[in-house]
DNA sequence: TGATCCTCTTTCCTATAGGATTCACCGATA
DNA sequence: TATCGGTGAATCCTATAGGAAAGAGGATCA
């Protein structure tokens, strides 16, 4: 069918709805879909130039990540954005799982995590920290890999799926959609001193790390708030 | 329109993907689908006498449960029975998540939350102790209640979900099928001393007491598990 | 003027059909 | 006898079509 190009059918056979979970994930972050708004299974699947069918299979993963709702027979709704209070919720939760992580990572060390985190702060350094999403994807990407990385290696199945529904990173970028970066520098410095607490072996001392950051985090974005506020 | 049979429509408009949802969630828990059996999306469709669309729709859903998984362009196979190092991670994982629940909740306690704890726990005493699904079921739904309750008052909707993500009650439901319940007194021993703690208004002896009781079902639990094999 | 009813559009939900791929089985050949 | 290629069935994936309900808008009547 794609013969038309003359190019080789090289993923031709890409699954549909993967690729629709994809448009939907970074539309929702780009904020061409606004909160609240409802989604229409079969406007989406002619904007696509797809049909319903993988539309709503689509959706219904994503339901599991908490970007959009369902209700039954009224259809999908992208949800509300962040409130000051859900972001202090978000941290919260994260506070309960990802020291634990770095514990259990830093227990489980080897030279490869410790050189994949070093890599990811130095991502971290490099990224442009642009307002649009497309400038800022690199940044929030590194970030996200950092605490992905610590997240797999604890060696806890169950807890990296709990990590995962978090979906934390996806939920508080959006959040910040507008915002751009404003703690960079302490980010960096943060997630330098867990790396060197992994590199010197000491997984307490990465836990208090972790702490460390992650209520630097939400201390810093709620002061974010208030001032644009 | 349905002025057919004289009875008013009450169901009739129901979504047959919640349906299905529901259906193969119980014959994964009664057995009746073995672990690592391929899930014939053609078949199930023919089995519940619906088309594909709704299956497609509701395997996606139960996806994120990890009950099924799913490999793209093969179709979607039963996930693998627990081993005993799988439910040892579990219970860390709740460990890691269910005393902060429990701490939280205590400090948020109302008459009301108290008052469905004891029913939960006076469920879990009538409730029988059959091996089989059916007659187990009721035991299993007032265990998981109590739980369930805790981690909803504790006040932080993320947590709530992360809890939820970990799927525990039902995937510890498989790892007991055909084993029935063999610690039920001890169970209901510790949840009531979770519940003292709370009508005693004191957190952290709340906390504790969750602490004490993951790690007795735990240890309860491998211990089982030798004695079998 | 205000309320009610009707109609039309939009949208969700499901069924059916067909293309494409993978796997198993079976026969032929070196 | 072992390996290779072909055939068929089963399966996944997507598209199209159609029934049913909800909501918007306007027309009619009191």
């Amino acid at each position: 069918m794609p013969a038309k190009t003359g190019k080789p059918p090289v993923i031709s056979r890409q699954v549909l709805a993967d690729h629709v979970y994809q448009e939907v994930l970074v539309a929702l972050m780009d904020g061409r879909l606004e909160a609240g708004r409802g989604i229409s299974i079969d406007g989406l699947a002619r904007d696509l130039d797809v049909s319903p069918t993988p539309v709503r299979e689509a959706l219904a993963r994503l339901e599991a990540t908490g970007m959009v709702r369902r209700v039954a027979l009224k259809g999908y709704r992208v949800a509300p954005l962040f409130s000051s209070e859900d972001l202090a919720e978000l941290m919260d939760a994260r506070l309960v799982i990802e020291p634990v992580n770095a514990l259990r990572a830093c227990e489980r060390r080897t030279p490869e995590l410790n050189q994949a985190l070093e890599q990811s702060i130095t991502d971290l350094k490099n990224a442009p920290r642009g307002a649009s999403f497309a400038e800022f994807r690199d940044y929030w990407e590194a970030d996200e890999r950092f605490h992905q990385l610590i997240a797999e290696n604890a060696g806890n199945q169950f807890i990296l799926s709990a990590f995962n529904s978090l979906g934390g990173q996806i939920q508080r970028f959006r959040f910040f959609s507008g915002l751009g970066v404003t703690d960079a520098e302490c980010a960096i410095e943060e997630h330098a001193a867990i790396l060197q607490a992994f590199a010197a072996g000491n997984p307490a001392l990465a836990q208090e790390a972790m702490v460390a950051h992650l209520t630097g985090v939400k201390k810093r974005a709620l002061l974010d708030v208030v001032e644009h506020a």
